[in-house]
DNA sequence: CCTTGCGTTGGAGCGCGCTCGAAGCCATAG
DNA sequence: CTATGGCTTCGAGCGCGCTCCAACGCAAGG
């Protein structure tokens, strides 16, 4: 079902770093919900500093609405496309990809193939870091192997 | 077999980023080998930079002999610590970290302990990353998904 | 013999991704 | 009414991990 594909995508993109729930994250980035966060509240459920989310909307990639004291106001435009964004870096995507990939979605539809291209670069790369650390992860494991199950040599 | 293990952890650590042979490294591994490698055969084989080889052994990752002209002479025992290396690097161990553990190698029997410490907890923070990863695979093939399997929303 | 090329060293520079400081505005608590 | 604390902006600073530069040495090929 798609909805459940969706869901567990969503669920992949927030549920490790913080306590929001993943139905009223649903709600968020569907616009379902009024709720909007200050920027202590999204730095938590994002599990990044204030400082970086001011940097990523310096940088351009996302504007955030301000209330009538000039306070940002993260709303589900915002908080959806900061899901995106702290997914694609935590997967190791740099942040000018990530620039690049924006500006994309911002060109409008003509850009959809563009962005696909992007996109399974991005899941190339992903493989092959997946790989490479479970590489990494027999050689770990069989050098915790050789001090336990021996006398050290 | 342990040895499988061994050859599976080696073939790991440099079959990807060149020519070298999993048989011949051994050999060097091994120390059965008089081969040693100057610093561009090096930098081939581990897929770095001649810099970061001097940059290794500058803060002490290593020390690698030199010729009667002063140049650098990779032997098995270089090879071997190199290996570790650029393994840790690439499976993200800070440096910072990597110099911990090598010092604690370099202190002797009695680090066993501690060393298990420090591998055990980066194993742990290998599975983390894969997990991380899987995860954000499943999100790009479904943002894939959703381009290539209906028109564009 | 000399050029070409790879090596050496110490130290400076750089790109990335934040991170922090200064100065100021606004709102709520005492 | 004021003080505290969190927000704002702009710009500078920083830690990591290299990366490069300058000045020089040696060595094999033409």
């Amino acid at each position: 079902m798609e909805l459940d594909a969706l869901s567990d995508a969503l669920r992949l993109a927030v549920d490790p770093p913080s306590g929001i729930g993943v139905a009223e994250l649903q709600d968020l980035v569907r616009g379902d919900s009024e709720e909007e966060w200050d920027i202590a509240t999204a730095a938590h459920h994002f599990n990044i500093s204030p400082h970086a989310l001011r940097y990523y909307e310096r940088i351009g990639l996302l504007s955030v609405p301000r209330n009538s004291a000039g306070h940002r106001r993260y709303d589900s435009a915002a908080i959806r496309r900061l899901v995106f964004i702290t997914r694609m870096r935590v997967s190791g995507m740099a942040i000018a990809d990530l620039q690049r990939y924006i500006d994309l979605v911002e060109a409008g539809p003509d850009s959809v193939p563009a962005r696909l291209d992007l996109l399974m670069e991005h899941r190339d790369t992903l493989r092959n870091q997946i790989t490479q650390l479970q590489l990494s992860l027999a050689a770990t494991e069989y050098k915790i192997a050789s001090y336990t199950e021996r006398p050290p040599t």
